[in-house]
DNA sequence: CTATTCACG
DNA sequence: ACGTACGTGAATAGT
């Protein structure tokens, strides 16, 4: 009979460090559990041993705690994308029917040795996985102790007998205790003698054979003077450290090594875990199927099924003749959709593949005019398109002057409601997610295009896989009634830009320079010499300790130099004002004034890029150039507005949403309270300071409002005491005293942040009211600033995301109004809570009605939306 | 390529 | 005891 046991955490360990970082599209870290299997299942399969048994550090403090404080053992810190592994490592053993062994006050080496020590007395062979050397004291002639890694995802074990043991270090597996005794462990925290090394702990228990041999001729000849004295200085901490070296094999692990023999395998949960972990690898390696789930209790696997190893057969057809390629529609069945994937360089489109049948056709001759024709006729026909990336599509069929059909699919927007975790979402990585079964293409497929043929014939099943998850999801309707629509918008906005004035703003940044430059000779002067000042490093410098000003705050690499600490300087320096002053100006020259026209088109506009898959909450970003970003809050910068402005013969119409977010948050929430203030039209900020002070509304004063609006914005982030004590200057405790009022008042929105966090911790994710999702790996941290923040998001994401939700409704509904009424005006820009139309004089007025209809009615909450619109010719008129 | 800073909602 | 508000993009310095 053989036994293995696994010292996990050590295993988990190698693993992570062994794998290139790795997540799924949700976001948890897999590479750990990866590497852990990679060396098990060599193992398993090269030492087949008879049983496994899986042993675990927990983290209460042990024995060797109570000995020695300080010391590490298993409390040494874990990296949270490590951390967050351990739970799902030891749900997939236990699904798999591998014991698991743990012990309170123990070690995993203390499990290890005392299984080691009972198999070897009843004449077992026993093998012990680790890929820590401590354990090589646990070896006898029974016991093999082999270490095991991987190196760069491959797995790689050495075994250790009492010969390989002695061959290697000279003395006997019993002796390694010794030898760690004197040396120490800073991993661990065992502190050995000072100034003894693993060279001079080996030599001297070769010589001595034991920590007494050693202390017991310290007058001898083979000790050299100086170590001696490190010895004597040392001889309380080396026996010390013989005590915490020294692994326990007789605790009380309760079971027997009968008891280890591996259970039945709960495969539905295996499989569910293994899917949520996108190891589809394993699935196959454990012999596992989709098929398990049904026999199990776990309905839901997180992730898509693993599709069976079916075969698809598809044709290929390269450059077909335009009437061949029109000929192919001609063949779909009713509502049936053309699968369309097309690249685009710059609006060019490069090359583009569809499929009909079992047929996939790629073109990359005459391009465009293809691609016209095609969609064209499928527009006539009433085909839908199912695409990646529906806003090119647009984009192109907008320059092409043609009508785009019906877009009944998009990947990329699908993929990023399931997971708006990630990244970028490539076709080839969604494929290899959603995997479509072995693909085989017949034909003669020239090289370059191999790759794209695939992606093309594994589209039409990576769809219908998406779509399944998009249903499981009920995200349909977010899919379909708000994101495809609202890639046309956007493909729109691009397109039109927003005109700017050059020559006004390049006057601009001629006044902002002649200021810059009087400010830097100025600031040298104080300085007393030249340097960067854009350099925190150097300023660090000429602030901190030329002039000997106090410090406030550490990043990283020095003194923090920013804004919130130059303030806390005001005064004590006049180069403080005149740094302040530097760096506004220099934000607005090279950040608005040179960026922005080096971003100006030849149609004398800017075009920005909307990224519609980008934020995790369900935002929009803007970029090249940031739009939504233009400065506001002071004076000087908001003058930048004033360059841009509506084409000839146009106004702008400006609509914002009045506090979107905090309605949005009495509506999720419910609280009768703040229902009532939006429903009477009051002031919240006031009403807020009123309640959280308790005055009546007209004795307010300006000041308590403001601390009641930050309060209001506080509450919003998931608030702390310190941070908003920070924010509007008062005491940490005067803080949590408004905090406190605040949540006594609307006690609705402290019971919605609970229940929030508490569903979020249960189901793993957090949704907004229009259902989209988003997954919060944080909260299972092992860090608890790490689970703090998850908590925040939590509670933070439902109501920046359905805000979200709903200014993009009403993008859609307003750009189907302008063109519904027939108007030539067009939208531009959308900030977060605010819309931007440029519309023809004539029509500014009737816009501006429009724009406020179309926002306020695009939902319908308990709390009415109000919306502020205004007409102006530059942007800073209209707001 | 990362860190720091700062512009916006 | 400890660190501290949510979501972005861009410029710059310095490794």
């Amino acid at each position: 009979m053989k036994l293995l046991i696994v010292d996990s955490n050590s295993i988990l360990n190698r693993g992570f460090y062994g794998v290139r970082p790795l997540t799924t599209k949700e976001g948890i870290f897999t590479n750990g559990i990866f590497g852990f299997f990679g060396i098990f299942l060599k193992l398993e399969s090269e030492l087949k041993p008879d049983m496994t048994a899986f042993a675990f550090d927990l983290s209460a403090p042990t024995f060797r705690h109570k000995m020695y404080a300080d010391y590490k053992g298993n409390r040494k810190g874990m990296p949270d994308e490590l951390g967050m592994q351990l739970p799902y490592l030891k749900d997939l053993i236990t699904a798999l029917g591998y014991p698991i062994v743990e012990l309170e006050g123990y070690e995993a080496d203390d499990i290890l040795g005392t299984l080691g020590k009972r198999c070897s007395e009843a004449g077992q062979e026993c093998y012990i996985a680790s890929g820590d050397r401590d354990m090589f004291q646990l070896v006898d002639s029974r016991v093999t102790v082999v270490l095991a890694s991987s190196k760069g995802g491959k797995a790689e074990y050495t075994p250790f007998t009492p010969e390989a043991i002695q061959e290697k270090y000279g003395v006997s597996p019993r002796q390694m205790i010794d030898v760690k005794a004197l040396m120490g462990d800073s991993s661990d925290n065992i502190p050995g003698v000072a100034g003894v090394g693993e060279k001079t702990a080996l030599d001297l228990i070769q010589k001595f054979q034991s920590l007494d041999g050693v202390y017991s001729h310290l007058d001898a000849d083979g000790i050299r003077p100086a170590v001696r004295k490190k010895l004597e200085a040392g001889k309380e901490s080396a026996y010390l450290s013989y005590r915490l070296a020294e692994i326990n094999q007789n605790s009380p692990v309760s079971c027997s090594i009968q008891d280890l023999a591996r259970r039945p395998q709960d495969k539905a949960k295996a499989y569910s875990i293994l899917n949520r972990l996108e190891m589809y690898t394993l699935v196959k390696r454990f012999g596992l199927s989709a098929e398990d789930l049904a026999q199990g209790q776990v309905v839901i696997p997180d992730s898509v099924e693993n599709g069976k190893p079916s075969v698809l057969e598809m044709n290929f057809i390269s450059d077909p003749l335009v009437e061949e390629t029109l000929k192919t529609l001609e063949g779909f069945s009713k509502g049936e959709a053309l699968s369309l994937l097309v690249t685009f360089q710059e609006d060019k489109p490069e090359v583009f593949g569809f499929t009909a049948g079992n047929t996939v056709y790629c073109i990359q001759e005459d391009v465009s005019e293809k691609l016209s024709a095609l969609l064209k006729k499928a527009q006539e026909l009433h085909i839908p398109i199912q695409t990646h990336n529906c806003k090119s599509l647009y984009r192109f069929a907008m320059l092409h002057g043609l009508e785009l059909g019906e877009v009944s699919f998009d990947s990329a927007l699908a993929a990023y409601l399931l997971s708006p975790n990630s990244t970028e979402y490539p076709v080839d990585k969604l494929l290899a997610q959603y995997p479509a079964g072995q693909l085989e293409i017949k034909g003669e497929i020239p090289e370059k295009m191999e790759d794209f043929a695939k992606l093309c014939g594994g589209f039409p099943e990576l769809c219908k896989k998406l779509a399944e998850r998009i249903q499981h999801n009920e995200q349909e309707d977010l899919l379909h009634t708000i994101e495809i629509p609202l890639s046309e918008v956007l493909a729109s906005m691009e397109l039109i830009g927003f005109e700017l004035d050059t020559d006004g703003i390049a006057q601009f940044g001629k006044t902002l320079d002649a200021d810059i430059v009087n400010l830097q000779k100025a600031i040298w002067e104080d300085a007393g010499y030249e340097f960067n000042i854009n350099s925190p490093k150097q300023l660090g410098d000429v602030l901190f300790i030329k002039l000997g000003l106090p410090t406030a705050k550490k990043t990283k690499s020095g003194y923090s130099t920013n804004a919130e600490v130059l303030d806390g300087l005001r005064g004590q320096h006049p180069i403080i004002e005149k740094i302040l002053q530097f760096r506004q100006l220099t934000k607005l020259k090279s950040t608005y004034v040179e960026g922005l026209l080096k971003v100006v088109a030849p149609d004398g506009r800017v075009h920005s890029s909307f990224n519609q898959t980008e934020t995790r909450t369900g935002r929009i970003s803007s970029a090249e150039p940031n739009m939504q970003n233009i400065p506001v809050r002071t004076e000087l910068g908001s003058s930048l507005r004033k360059f841009f402005r509506a084409k000839e013969g146009c106004l702008l119409a400006d609509a914002d949403y009045s506090q979107i977010e905090l309605r949005v948050l009495a509506s999720i929430s419910k609280d009768q309270n703040m229902i009532d203030a939006f429903q009477n039209g009051e002031d919240i900020h006031t009403t807020t300071a009123s309640q959280v002070f308790n005055q009546p509304p007209l004795f307010v004063t300006p000041l308590m409002r403001s601390r009641a609006k930050a309060v209001n914005f506080g509450i919003v982030y998931g608030i702390s005491a310190f941070s908003l004590s920070n924010d509007i200057g008062v005491s940490v405790s005067e803080a949590d005293q408004y905090i406190k009022n605040y949540l006594k008042t609307y006690s609705g929105v402290r019971k919605y942040m609970e229940d929030t966090k508490e569903l979020a911790k249960k189901q793993g994710y957090v949704t907004t009211l229009f259902h989209r999702r988003r997954y919060l790996p944080e909260l299972t941290a092992s860090n608890r600033n790490t689970r703090a923040f998850g908590e925040r998001v939590a509670m933070n994401t439902p109501i920046q995301g359905t805000a979200a939700d709903i200014i993009k409704i009403a993008m859609v509904r307003v750009y189907r109004r302008l063109k519904k009424d027939g108007l030539k005006s067009r939208l531009l820009l959308q900030i977060h809570d605010e819309l931007i139309v440029e519309a023809p004089i004539e029509e500014a007025e009737q816009v501006k009605v429009l724009l406020k209809e179309e926002m306020e009615d695009a939902v319908h909450l308990v709390v009415p939306m109000e919306v502020a619109a205004k007409t102006g010719k530059t942007w800073y008129d209209s707001k």
